[in-house]
This record gives C-alpha cells, structure tokens and sequence, in this order.
DNA sequence: CCAAAAGTGTTCGTACTACACCCATGC
DNA sequence: GCATGGGTGTAGTACGAACACTTTTGG
C-alpha cells in the first residue's frame, strides 16, 4: 500500500535523549543500528511517527518498544530539521528527552535490546545523523533547568539519601556543590521528606533516606 | 503532479506568533483567513514546509511572504501534534515566535496583507486551529525568557528612551517595576550605551536616547 | 581505635526591594 | 510659574558562597 499527496511530505520522527546517572557519570542510553542507513552505528532511540498519535505519544511509543522503558518523565526538546539530516528522504526529527532513575535499571527486552547500551555523554561513540548535536542540545537544557526547576528529581530513585542525590546534581550540570549549601537549598524547596529510614553503605555513618514529596510534580523555582 | 509514498505522512507547517509592544499594549499579528478550513476567521500566519529548506528557513519565508516582516528575531517555540488539530489532514505545526520594535512598523504588502491586523494579545478574536494555545506558549515563553535573557531587547527601535524600554517590559511580561530599579538592573547588564541625543516629547524635560550595543548578541543572565 | 562518609551553623558579600524628591523643558 | 515626565540615592533584607569540625557506624 502507497499513500499520496498532491504536495510532498517529509517524514517525520521522534528521537528520545535518554539521561540517566549511572556509575558516577551521566550516561545516554544508544541503540544500534540494525539497518542502514548507519549499519552498525550508534543512535538515539526513535521512529516515524503514526498518524494516528500525537509527538508525545510517538515518544513514549518508541522508548518503550526500543529500550523498554515506560511510566518516565519526558519532555520536547527541540525539532531538527536539516534538509539533508537522513540520506534516504526528508525527515524532521522532534526530538525528546527522558529522564530516569540511575537505579535498578534493567534494560527490558525490546525490538533491539540487546544493541541498547549506557554510554557516558562525555565518552561516547560517533553517532548516527546530527543525532550529536541533538545529544549536546538536551545535555544543555537539562544543566540548564535543574538550576530553576525540580527536575532533577526526575532522576531519583523512590528513596535515596542526600549524598546520591548531591552527586546526581553534580553529575548531571557538571558543577561541584558544597555539601551544606546544597542541603539547605534542597530544604528550602519542601520537594523531599524524610522516610524515617537509614540506608548503611560502610563501615561509616548510615545515611538518612528521602522521598519526593509530590512526586508527579515538577515546579519552577525563581 | 503528485506525491507517493511507502508509508503515511503527515504535512508540516510552522506558524509564527509575532510579537509587538504597541500602543501600550502586547500584541500579536494576525491574519484573516481567505481559504477554508476557519475561512474568514483569525489566524497566525504560517505555512507548508519545502522540501529544500529547514524549519528556520521556512519560518522566515512565511514571515516574509504573508506579514512582510524581514530581519527580525525568530526563535523555536514548540512544536504542537494534536490529531486532529487540523481538520484538512495530519498536520503537524513547529511554532516560532518572532518579535519586532513597535515604532516603525509599516505592514508591508504581502499576499494577505490587506487581512493582517494587530490585536493587543489580552484582547483578541476566537482564533483558528489551536492557535490560541501556541499564542498563550509564546507569551509566556517571552516573559519567562525577558527575565533571564536580553531578549527583551529585540523589541526596541534603533534609539529609544529608558522610559519607552521599562514601558516595553512592563507589558510585555505584565509586570510593573520601579524605575530606579529597572535602571540599574537595565545599567548592570551593560546592553545599552548612550547616543548623546535627546528626545523631546512634551512640555517636560527630554529623555536621554539609547542604543543597543551589540544589536545581534541575546546573552542569558543569571 | 581507626577509617569513612554523614551531618551540621555562621559569616560575608552581593543583589534585589522599597521608597521620594529635584530637574529640565514647553506652554 | 506650572504642569509633565525625566532623572537620581540610600537603607533594609534575603539569598547564595565560603568554610571545618563532630557524629555514627563497621571492621
């Protein structure tokens, strides 16, 4: 079957930046190629929108079919739209970024699982199309919005303490926080409450553990 | 002539709200539409992609070809993928806004020109599509972003006074600000210099007139 | 008792807020 | 000389930045 158009149409995609914080470093999830273009490349997650879903929907479709991730935060990014982007037709990609817990992942089976792989963003492979430059765009964005919203907290688990939390923040905006300084600014924001809890990781001091308060929300401070 | 494809897809169009502080007041260009669907109702000017050039390009073009707006600061709002948001087929919309100095400002003829018109964006016809909504993003992008940003300053003329510029933020953003202060935070950002004229309004004394320094530069504050 | 991370307060500087009067001009 | 908008300074407050030691635990 064949669809036509008495104008052309360019295709249209989502590609999902897929940010978590994993062993200490920011990673992006990466699946490869099966196909060519890009035989054997890395790219971002991602795929032609249907007619019958909206940009939103596309996203989450393709996360959870290529990396069989559900239930994240994602948001719009920007939309891309070099003309000569893909080598096999005019496509514009709207792309997404999502934001994940950096524990208890565990990369379900997809389509392609098993060519899904974590890379740290700032040691990653060439990529497919300009999907570096998209990479770079929501690495940018997401430095920029945990400084005025609460994000951030996207990327928590259900309960963490204040420590893994600080190396998330630092981890992901690529700035050292003084330790005091960024607790009280956590407090300050009446996002997080104590489980009452206590977390021992070592022959130290066990760590007090937090939950989000309102974990749907994410608001803009300032 | 037409146009086939292997699979579905979707029109792309981009839409651009363009912005003015006129008359005391925020407002948006509008065109009456001369073609079904919402014929004779209000809408942002827009149009179809080519398939030879990029968002940004085409963006510009409609500008061009339908307000007569040439060189003015066009930036990448959302794009919007409703369904059903265009009753003609699957059409998917990359929003822009552009924003213009309210002095000297001649709607050139373009190919509706005799049908574009500002409103004051608090006070506006029932638009077409879901026009309304991308016009709500924008502004609030635009006060969000006069904040932290030297955007603001995309509105003003080649010279102008501190009052006509605290004027342009305080409707722009909805906000009243104090003088004094609005001119020491306008002084710190070190955006404007002097021209050494003045400008006579009325039987007051004359305000001093100021240029943007580096017209093209938008720096984020903060 | 030792090593290791958790937890905790104070000081300082800067930036934003609030606020009221004199100045220069046209008529 | 009077009406009108243009232009200016200071004091108080709030927020972010810098900075070091005690606590609790496991081994």
């Amino acid at each position: 079957m064949t669809y036509t158009y008495e104008y052309p149409h360019p295709a249209v995609t989502t590609d999902i930046v897929i940010l978590t914080v994993l062993d200490g470093a920011l990673k992006v999830l990466l699946i490869k190629r099966g196909m060519e273009p890009f035989k054997g490349k890395w790219a971002l997650p991602g795929g032609f929108i249907k007619m019958n879903e909206s940009l939103d929907t596309c996203a989450a479709r393709e996360l959870a079919e290529e990396a069989g991730i559900k239930d994240v935060y994602l948001e719009q990014l920007y939309t891309f739209s070099g003309v000569d982007r893909d080598p096999r037709e005019r496509v514009i990609s709207v792309a997404y970024y999502a934001l994940i817990p950096g524990k208890n992942i565990t990369l379900e089976a997809g389509t392609d699982a098993a060519d899904a792989k974590w890379f740290a963003v700032d040691d990653r492979p060439e990529l497919s199309f300009d999907h570096s430059q998209i990479l770079d765009m929501a690495r940018t964005r997401l430095a920029a919005k945990m400084d005025y919203s609460t994000v951030g907290l996207k990327l928590m688990p259900a309960e963490f303490t204040l420590s893994y939390l600080q190396d998330v923040y630092e981890k992901a905006t690529n700035k050292p926080r003084d330790k005091r300084n960024f607790r009280k600014w956590v407090f300050s924001l009446n996002v997080i409450e104590a489980t009452g809890k206590k977390y021992s990781s070592g022959p130290h001091r066990p760590a007090m553990l937090y939950r989000v308060s309102a974990p749907e929300e994410v608001k803009n401070i300032r």
